[in-house]
DNA sequence: CGTATTTGACCTGCGC
DNA sequence: GCGCAGGTCAAATACG
């Protein structure tokens, strides 16, 4: 439901490979074998993220033994490979590798909000172009989720959309009332949507009610108070034609039938 | 028995 | 250069 793509550009300013038409070789699939730089260069210098925010009551369906962190049912299948306490938050923060397909690359971490324990803080990320596996829901991991998820009786609600900034650090959410524009002045669309074929397979992520998107990637305004910033807006006719782009996507054209019964932001895959 | 999760150890990046 | 914190690995364990 969220349909906003973010890249993150937070390091080298000159780090414009995120819309380089040179895309970085996908990691080996045996890397994880070894210990070397390359996974963590794949993480840290060519990743995008996507950070998602929903009330963990959304998730409950899905979550198991008590976990504070328990992801929420999505189409692709997810395998934990670790958690770690974070400092500054009674949360630990789970690790999650993309199992839909061999080798892909893409990652998620769910951890609580600090700010607002009753709502799961979910990054996605995934190396800057590496493709999506084009199949899904191809083992049981994903029909668990699926399952999960058709055993949610919740009735989805609300279609506000969160978009706020995400240090590092993690940061409090806080709701200003402007609108994207005002403020994430150095956000233009080309630096949300020049990532979106990267990032198609983001547009399938099926969240429930409300969702919040959250960005390092505005961490870099002027300020720098900033970082405390989350702006929640609802969904407008900019923000759709904003992410327009993305319904060439013929997944995402799936999510949106999926989820059509749940408001207007299904609409805007 | 195969797969997923847990968890301690290890590695890397970053700030001081 | 050092220490800290985050991120990942991989062996052990649990589960279906």
């Amino acid at each position: 439901m969220v349909k906003t793509f973010v890249t993150m550009n937070q390091r080298q300013p000159e780090e414009n490979d995120n819309v380089s038409s040179e895309p970085e070789s996908p990691p080996p699939p045996s890397f994880k074998h070894t210990k070397l730089a390359s996974p963590r260069k794949c993480t840290k210098r060519s990743m995008q993220k996507r950070v998602v925010s929903i009330p963990i009551k959304d998730v409950e369906g899905s979550r198991l033994k008590g976990e504070s962190s328990a992801p929420p049912p999505d189409s692709w299948a997810w395998r934990k490979y670790g958690q770690k306490p974070i400092k500054g938050s009674p949360f630990p923060r789970g690790y999650y590798r993309c199992s839909s397909s061999k080798g892909c690359p893409a990652r998620k971490q769910v951890e609580r909000s600090r700010l607002d324990p009753t709502m799961l803080l979910i990054t996605y990320s995934c190396e800057h172009n590496h493709p999506w596996p084009a199949s899904r829901n191809n083992n049981s991991a994903a029909k668990k989720a699926a399952a999960a998820e058709a055993a949610e009786t919740e009735t989805p609600s609300k279609s506000t959309t969160v978009v706020k900034q995400e240090p590092s650090t993690s940061q409090p959410d806080t709701e200003p009332e402007s609108g994207m524009e005002d403020s994430f002045p150095g956000l233009t669309d080309d630096s949300i949507l020049t990532t979106g074929d990267e990032f198609a397979w983001f547009g399938e992520m099926e969240t429930t009610s409300s969702t919040v998107l959250e960005s390092t990637l505005f961490a870099e305004r002027d300020d720098g108070e900033a970082d405390d910033a989350a702006v929640i807006f609802p969904m407008r006719e900019e923000d759709e034609s904003l992410f327009a782009d993305l319904g060439e996507l013929p997944e995402c054209s799936f999510v949106f039938r999926h989820q059509r019964n749940v408001g207007p932001q299904v609409g805007i895959c």
